[in-house]
DNA sequence: TAGATTGTTAATCGATTAACAATC
DNA sequence: TAGATTGTTAATCGATTAACAATC
C-alpha cells in the first residue's frame, strides 16, 4: 500500500541482469591486468558463464557500447559499469558487531576499490570496545546513533547475532541510516524510506545442503565417477 | 560438450522455488518457538515477503502437503523442509584458511543445526598452524589433500584470498572432495563431477552500492522524504 | 573485401499471479 | 453449515536465446 516502489522496473535494467553486471566487471579488471584492450562478449561470456547473447543484452543496458565487428573496449567498459554500479562514489559506512564476521569485513581487501569506507565501529562487548581495529576504535554500541549522525554515514553493516540485529537496526534508522547491509539471519522491520540488503548464509548453507544430498543419490547409483 | 548437466531440470522443483525453501524454514523454526502449531501459505508468505500463491506453489513440490480450510502443520512442514534440504544429513567440512572469515564461519553458531561440521582446518602461515579452534587444530595446507581423504571429507570451505583459492580447490579435488563453498572472489576450475558455490561478497557490495547510487539521485529530487 | 562481432528483434522458455473448485 | 484455506489450472508477465541485418 502507499506509494508501492515497482522494484522491477527501476531504470530500465532487469533484477537478474544487474546481478551479472560485477561478475562481467571483476573479469576486465583481470583483462586490464592481462593487458588485453578488447574483449568479446562471447569471451566475457565463457569466463563468466554467461551465453554471449546474453552479455550482450546485460550490456546494452548501459549506454557505453562495443564496437560491431571488433568488440569491447575493456578500460571503457570496466569505467562504465564501476560509474554504473556506483562503485566510483565513496559509501561511508558505520559497522556493528566486531566479532570474527566483522573484522573480516573490516579488513577485506578490495572493499576500498569498490568505494566502501568503514568509518565508525560499534560492539556492546566491555571487552572489545576501546580496541582500534585498522584504525579505526570500537565504540558502544549505545553512541552508535549520535555518531552515525554526527559523521552523516547513510551505510549500515550489522554482523551482530541474531538476537541483536533488530535492536542494531532501529539505532541505525534512528541515526539517519538509509540503507542496511544485515549479515544476520534475521528479516528487519523498518521504514520503507530504509532499503536492506540481506546476506543469508544459512539459507546458503541450505542450499549447498539440498545439493550435496541430491548428489548423494547420484553417488549410491554411480560410485566414483 | 559431453554430459551437459540440466540443471533447471533437476529433481521437479525450480531454482527460484528452491531459493526460497530455507526461508520459510527459518519462519517455521520461530513460529515453532512462539508455540504456533499451524501456519497458512499467507502467514508464511507475509513474514517472508512472498506472495501467498508462490508458497503454496513452492511447498507442492514437496510431497508434505498442507489442510484446506486450516493450514500447514508447523513442526511436519519444518521437518519436511530439513528432509528435502539435507539439513539432517550430516555434511562433514575441511576449511581452508583460517584468517578472519574463516574463523566465522567455524564458530558460526546454528551451522551445527543445519547438519555441518567443520572437521579439519588447514592454513598455511606457520603462526596459525597448531592454533587450535573450537577443539580442532590448524594443520599445514599441504596435508590437506591427505587428510581429506583419510577422513573421507566431501565438502571444502575455501576462505583464502582470491590468489590462493585455485591452488586450493585443486588440492581439495585430489583429496576427493566432492562439494566446494567458495567465498574467494575467483571463478574456479575443478572437473564437473565438483559442484562449486560461490559467495560473492564484492560482488553483492557492487549490487548495495549501485542502489545507493540510484536512490542518492532520488534524494537530490526529493529531498527528506 | 572478407571476416568478425555487435545491437536488437522475434520466438521460446520459464516463473509469477489470479482465480477457483475441492476440502476441511 | 459457513468460513477458511489449500492445491492447481490458466493467464500473464518476464527472461533467455537464436538469428540476423548493420557495421567495423
Amino acid at each position: 500500500m502507499s506509494r508501492r516502489i515497482q522494484v522491477g522496473d527501476e531504470g530500465g535494467i532487469r533484477r537478474p541482469s544487474l546481478q551479472r553486471l560485477p561478475t562481467y566487471y571483476r573479469r576486465l579488471l583481470e583483462a586490464i591486468e592481462e593487458g588485453n584492450l578488447i574483449v568479446s562478449s562471447a569471451e566475457l561470456g565463457s569466463t563468466t558463464g554467461v551465453p554471449a547473447a546474453q552479455v550482450r543484452k546485460d550490456l546494452s543496458f548501459l549506454s557505453e557500447t562495443g564496437t560491431p565487428g571488433v568488440g569491447y573496449d575493456v578500460r571503457s567498459l570496466a569505467t562504465r559499469l564501476e560509474e554504473y554500479l556506483g562503485l566510483t562514489t565513496d559509501k561511508e559506512a558505520a559497522l556493528v558487531g566486531v566479532g570474527n564476521l566483522g573484522r573480516a569485513l573490516i579488513s577485506y581487501p578490495g572493499f576500498a576499490r569498490y568505494g566502501l569506507h568503514i568509518l565508525a565501529l560499534f560492539d556492546r562487548d566491555p571487552a572489545t570496545i576501546g580496541q582500534i581495529i585498522n584504525g579505526c576504535p570500537v565504540l558502544p554500541v549505545d553512541q552508535l546513533s549520535t555518531v552515525a549522525r554526527h559523521l552523516g554515514v547513510r551505510l549500515g553493516i550489522i554482523t551482530v547475532p541474531a538476537g541483536a540485529a533488530q535492536d542494531v537496526a532501529a539505532l541505525m534508522v534512528q541515526g539517519g541510516i538509509r540503507a542496511i547491509w544485515n549479515f544476520a539471519p534475521v528479516r528487519l522491520v523498518v521504514p520503507d524510506s530504509v532499503w536492506v540488503q540481506y546476506e543469508d548464509i544459512a539459507a546458503r548453507l541450505a542450499l549447498l545442503s539440498h545439493h550435496m544430498r541430491r548428489t548423494q543419490m547420484v553417488d549410491a547409483d554411480s560410485r566414483r565417477l
